[in-house]
DNA sequence: GTGAAAGCGCTAACAC
DNA sequence: GTGTTAGCGCTTTCAC
C-alpha cells in the first residue's frame, strides 16, 4: 500500500509533539496529558503507524519474544497431543501480551546450539523448557543464558527456581487407591522412563498407595510412554505375573497399548484386569473399552508456565506451582 | 559468567581490524584476506562473541525469523498429530539456517491481529500458512504484509503464488480405485469440510474414481475431520444406504470414528464394509482392525514449505509443489 | 582488500 | 508534563 512504514518521528511531527511523548504513549507511561495522548493516537491511526520491533528491542534491550524449547523432535512423541495442548495453553496467555512465541525443538545437538545462540544473543526474554530427560543438556544451556527459565515438570536432578508441574505422585496414588477400593489386590504398573521426573513420580505414587494398603508393589514393567512400549510391557507383566487383576499405566498412550496386549492375550477389561491410564488425552475416550484415567490439566500447564515466565521477566518472583489432577472414571476400571 | 556480551567493536579491536572487516567475516562475504579472516575468527572465539540479533536486524532490515500461522487453536484439532508433524518438518529445515520459528495460532480475532502486527512491524521475513478455511481472513492479513507467503495446502478461492500441497485428489482416487479393484460396488464416502480445499479435493477424487468405473457416487456424508464427526457420519450413511460395502473416509481420525460406528452397528470390517482412511497418522496402526489409508508425507510438507519460503525470501522464485501420496494397505480394506 | 562514517528507528536519561 | 540528547550494536555505503 504505502511506500514505506511511517516512523515514530513522523508520528511526532504529525501530532505536533516530541518523540519522547510519542514513545511514552506507545508504552503507555504516565506523565502524558490527555490531550497529547489523543493527538498521538490520532496520528498513529492516520498514518497506520506500527513500531519497528527491531529498533525497539535494540534500544530497550528487550526482545519481545520468549522461547518454548522442547526436548524432543521425534514426531511420534512430539505428536502425542500433550505438546499441542501445552502450546495451545501458552498461546492463550501470550495473546494478551506483546510477546511472541519462538518454538525450538531441541532434541538434537543442533537444536541445542540454536537455543544457546538465541539466548546468548539475547534473542529472547525468557525460556520455557518442556520434556526434559535426565541430565538434559538443555538445562545447562538455558541456565547459562541471562533470562528467566521456567520448567514444565521438574528436572530429575534438583528442583529449579521456577516450575509448574502436575501432581503426578498424588494422581498416581489416587488412581491406585481407586483400584484398591474396587477390590483389586494384585495391582501391577507400567511405568514411564525412570530418567524423567514424571516417570519416577508416578511410580512413587503407585508404591505409596500399595504400601499404605499393605499390598505387594512388585509387579512392575517399564515403558517409554509410547503405545508400543505399553503393549510390550503388558505382555511382559502377563508373563511374569499371571495373577494380576489390575494395572496402573503411567500414560494413556501406553495404556492403549496395554489394552491391545490384554485383548490379544484373551483377558477382558475390566472384568479380568482393570486398567487406569494417565493424562486423559483425547484418545482415552476412544479406546475399547474407554479408558479410566488420571486427567492432568495440560493446557493449564501451558498457561501457568507462561504466566510464571511473564512474572519472572518482570522481576516479580513467582513460586513453583503444582496443578491438581483428577480421576476420570470410564469403562476400563 | 562475563559481565557483558562482547560487541563487534571489541572483536575488531582484538583482531586488529576494522568493524567492516569483522562484519564481512560474520556474513561470510568475500574480499577478506585469509589472514584477516583467521584473526577475526580467533577473536570471536576468544571473546565468545555472539552478534546481537536486535542490532543486526535493525541495521539490515532482516528479521531472522519466519512465522508459521495456524488457523486453528482448538486443541482437539490442533492436537491431531498433523500439525505436530508439519512443525517437526519445518524445524528440520530451519535448523540449517539462522532463522527462527515463530508460532502463531491465529484462529481467533486476537491471533489474527497479532499476525498482522508482526507482519506490519516487519517482525518476520516470511510467513507459512496452514489449515486455512474458506475466505480465511488470514489470507488477507498475510498478503498485506510485504514478505513472502507460502501456503500449506491451497486456499479454496484461488491458487496462490507459493504453495505446497499433497496430491489429495489423486490419493483419494487411488484409494477408491483400490476399493473397486477388490470388488466393492456400493462405495460411500465421509468427506472433510467442504469449505476447505483439502476436503473438496478428496471428495473430487472419490467422485472421479467412481465416475470412471461407472459406479454410483451418491453415498455421501460430511464430517469435519474429527473422530466424533466420523462416527456420526458413518451412522448416517448406514441409515441412508444400508447396502454400502465400502467407505472412503477423508481422514484417519474420522475413519477411527467410522470404525466405532460400524462396530456399534454390528457390521464387521472389512468383511461387511471395507474402510480406507487418509493421512496415515500413528493411530492408524492401532485401530481395530488396523486402518488401510492414504499416506501423505506430512513432515515433507513442512520441510518443503520451509524450503520454498527460504527461496522466496532470497528472491528466488520457487514454483508450487504437489507431493505424492501412497496407499498403505492394512486390515480394514 | 580494508577502513571510516553514517545511519537503521527506537528508548532512556536528563533537563526544563 | 514535555522536549532534547545520546546512544543501543550492527550493516552499509563509499573512499582509499
Amino acid at each position: 500500500m504505502t511506500g514505506r512504514q511511517p516512523t515514530l518521528d513522523e508520528v511526532a511531527e504529525r501530532a505536533g509533539v516530541s518523540r519522547g511523548t510519542v514513545s511514552r504513549v506507545l508504552n503507555n507511561r504516565q506523565h502524558v496529558s490527555a490531550k497529547a495522548r489523543r493527538a498521538v493516537e490520532q496520528a498513529i491511526d492516520d498514518l497506520g503507524y506500527v513500531p519497528s520491533v527491531a529498533a525497539r528491542s535494540l534500544a530497550s534491550a528487550r526482545r519481545g519474544a520468549v522461547v518454548l524449547a522442547i526436548s524432543s523432535d521425534d514426531p511420534a512423541l512430539f505428536a502425542n497431543q500433550f505438546f499441542a495442548q501445552v502450546i495451545a495453553g501458552v498461546n492463550t496467555v501470550m495473546e494478551d501480551t506483546d510477546l511472541h512465541l519462538m518454538l525450538i525443538l531441541a532434541a538434537t545437538e543442533r537444536g541445542r546450539e540454536r537455543l544457546e545462540r538465541v539466548l546468548q544473543s539475547r534473542g529472547a526474554d525468557g525460556v520455557m523448557l518442556l520434556a526434559l530427560r535426565e541430565n538434559d543438556p538443555l538445562v545447562k544451556v538455558a541456565e547459562a543464558g541471562k533470562v528467566p527459565v521456567v520448567y514444565g515438570g521438574q528436572p530429575l536432578e534438583r528442583a529449579p527456581r521456577f516450575y509448574v508441574d502436575a501432581d503426578n505422585r498424588g494422581g498416581a496414588r489416587s488412581a491406585v487407591e481407586y483400584l484398591i477400593s474396587t477390590g483389586r489386590e494384585h495391582i501391577a504398573t507400567i511405568t514411564g522412563p525412570q530418567d524423567q521426573q514424571v516417570g519416577v513420580a508416578r511410580y512413587l505414587g503407585y508404591r505409596e498407595a500399595l504400601a499404605l494398603a499393605g499390598l505387594d508393589a512388585r509387579r512392575v514393567a517399564h515403558g517409554d510412554f509410547s503405545q508400543e512400549s505399553g503393549a510390550r510391557a503388558m505382555t511382559e507383566l502377563l508373563d511374569r505375573h499371571g495373577d494380576l487383576d489390575a494395572v496402573f499405566v503411567a500414560s494413556d498412550a501406553m495404556a492403549a497399548g496395554a489394552l491391545e496386549a490384554l485383548s490379544a492375550a484373551g483377558r477382558t477389561v475390566p472384568d479380568d484386569v482393570a486398567v487406569v491410564g494417565f493424562n486423559d488425552i483425547v484418545t482415552a475416550q476412544h479406546t475399547t473399552p474407554t479408558l479410566t484415567t488420571v486427567r492432568q490439566p495440560i493446557e493449564a500447564l501451558g498457561r501457568e508456565m507462561t504466566r510464571m515466565l511473564l512474572r519472572a521477566i518482570n522481576e516479580d518472583t513467582p513460586t513453583p506451582l503444582i496443578l491438581p489432577t483428577e480421576l476420570v472414571l470410564r469403562d476400563s476400571a
